[in-house]
RNA sequence: GGCGCUAUGGUGCAACGGUUAGCACGUAGCCCUUUCAAGGCUAAAAUACGGGUUCGAUUCCCGUUAGCGCUACCA
């Protein structure tokens, strides 16, 4: 609407750190990044945070990458590595230096480090109030604490005052200036450099400027970095974008989501089958809403509907049953094209896919069988496995399903007799009525409840208990193959 | 410890001073039924607590409590 119209187009950046694979929080902000910047018709750019060379693992930036493209969230410009652009934090740390809004601190790591556990703060320094953490560096005097050791570069928080920023979720913050620390920009250098690697608010503001970001839309766990980020952009001269801090998602226990709460890699819910369009509604709606109350949202719904606006503050319980309930929606409700290439790369993957089923004849039975089988499936694999039998010739038959509906000692005979009433009938009269018929008379001749004859021929076609309705199933199978069935079964049935 | 953020059923959201506090997931029951789903109907279930402001507070303010975040030469 309004909120963009003077600082022009809309530019926003989603900046991983490929210290872990992607896990829902990532994903979410980056989902939101990617329906804000489309709703806006404006620039969606990645940008890969690898400036801890300690932590920092090269290979699993594919797999985020591979999460973002599996989400279907795309990028205009980069990736761009934080790792390849240390000339530009160096010069603007040397800038600061240059204009005095940074100093050099000769301090030993360790007395800043480790929170609790920090060396203690001599009572003549400054302290942040009531604290134990140091916030007023002794160095920035231009007295090294100990002398002949390399500096690192740290900003000069002001003494006194406040640093203020627009949230566009939050609203206005104000942070008072003395709870800020004086911290680091730049890390000593090694060996010969002069400085180490940028830290981490300085490389964000830094390229945020360079990439002329408009909206930092980012984890709710930022929001006590961003008045530092504030003054770094105002000591560097630049205008500060507007802030959008997303709350954080939690686990069942209401803590911060973690591997202990089960999957937390969106990789994970690509290999168990979730449909990418389902997890995407799902995820939006984690601390999103329009307004009303819609919930099933398509990702053009998604796009049209998405503003800052309807961003919530508070924290959300990642609930996986309802991320599944979203994906047996989605199963059930999708037109039929769109989900016929997920089963296609499913059935693929099971080695179960024949190419007949690509285009003719065969893709409409494929269209068919997949409609058929839908409001049952959960997942994308159960395709492969509970429906094997449908795409397959080459199943078992379940041994409970046997226990369960041959335990008649009728139903040898019974099979054998309908296999062949259903052989008489001729191809171009097998359907849905043609069989339902055959199976009733046979069960009123035999004097018999046609739900015993059912329910046993269900288990010799497709080898189990619970399957779509039988006709549909027969008709689908054709006839040959239910008769083959159907004569197949009966030495199972005497061995089993 | 300090600073900050948040607070509607078990969960996700709606209601942005006036509603019998709505929807969805989950749960329970019923219907449908050829197995199992799906679908339909019904039920139980919430404004954290205490003060204000107001004719009127879920909504605005303060406090308490709880949860979460930040408090690194991590990001």
């Amino acid at each position: 609407m309004s909120e963009n119209t003077k600082i022009g187009p809309v530019r926003v950046r989603f900046a991983p750190s490929p210290t872990g694979y992607l896990h829902v929080g990532g994903a979410r902000t980056a989902l939101f990044n990617w329906l804000f910047a489309r709703h806006q018709r404006g620039a969606m750019i990645l940008r890969i945070e690898d400036t801890d060379a300690e932590r920092n693992k090269p290979e699993l930036v594919q797999g985020i990458v591979e999460g973002l493209r599996w989400l279907g969230v795309d990028w205009d410009e980069g990736p761009f590595y934080q790792s390849q652009r240390t000339d530009l934090y160096q010069a603007a740390g040397k800038k600061l230096l240059a204009s005095g809004a940074a100093f050099l601190c000769y301090c030993p790591a360790e007395r800043y480090a480790g929170g609790d556990h920090a060396v203690e703060a001599q009572d003549d320094e400054p302290k942040a109030p009531g604290a134990r953490r140091i916030v007023r560096c002794t160095c920035r005097d231009g007295k090294p604490s100990t002398p002949g050791t390399k500096p690192a570069l740290r900003f000069r928080v002001p003494i006194g005052g406040t640093t203020k920023f627009f949230d566009a979720v939050f609203g206005e913050r104000e942070f008072s200036n003395d709870e800020i620390e004086d911290f680091v920009l730049l890390r000593s250098g090694k060996g010969d450099e002069e400085f180490g690697q940028s830290m981490y608010q300085l490389g964000v503001v830094v390229d945020d400027i360079d990439m002329r970001i408009t909206h930092v839309i980012r984890g709710a766990d930022h929001i006590s970095n961003t008045p530092k980020q504030v003054l770094l952009y105002r000591a560097l001269g630049a205008e500060a974008p507007i802030f959008a801090h997303v709350p954080l998602i939690l686990g069942p226990d209401k803590s911060r989501l973690s591997k202990r709460h089960g999957a937390t890699d969106v990789n994970m819910y690509r290999t168990e089958g979730f449909l990418p369009e389902a997890f995407r509604n799902f995820l939006a709606l984690l601390g999103w809403a329009p307004g009303g109350d819609e919930e099933f949202l398509r990702t053009k719904e998604l796009l049209e509907k998405f503003s800052l606006e309807g961003v919530s503050r508070t924290n959300a319980v990642f609930d996986r049953p309802k991320l599944e309930w979203f994906n047996t929606q989605y199963l059930q409700k999708l037109p039929i094209e769109d989900l016929l290439p997920e089963v296609e790369a499913e059935l693929k993957r099971s080695h179960l896919w024949k190419d007949e089923w690509a285009s003719g004849a065969g893709r409409e039975w494929f269209a068919k069988t997949v409609d058929l089988l839908r409001p049952r499936i959960r997942l994308l694999p159960d395709f492969s496995s509970w429906s094997r039998a449908f795409f397959s010739d080459d199943f078992e038959i379940d041994p409970e399903a046997k226990a369960k509906f041959w335990k008649d000692p009728k139903v040898p005979e019974l099979l054998a007799k309908l296999a062949e009433k259903l052989a008489a009938i001729a191809p171009s009269d097998w359907n849905h009525d043609a069989c339902d018929h055959a199976l009733r008379a046979l069960a009123e001749a035999e004097g018999i409840k046609a739900g015993l004859l059912i329910n046993a021929t269900r288990v010799a076609i497709v080898g189990q208990a619970v399957a779509p309705p039988l006709f549909d199933t027969m008709v689908v199978l054709a006839r040959d193959r239910v008769v083959n069935r159907l004569r197949r079964a009966l030495p199972a049935q005497a061995a089993g």
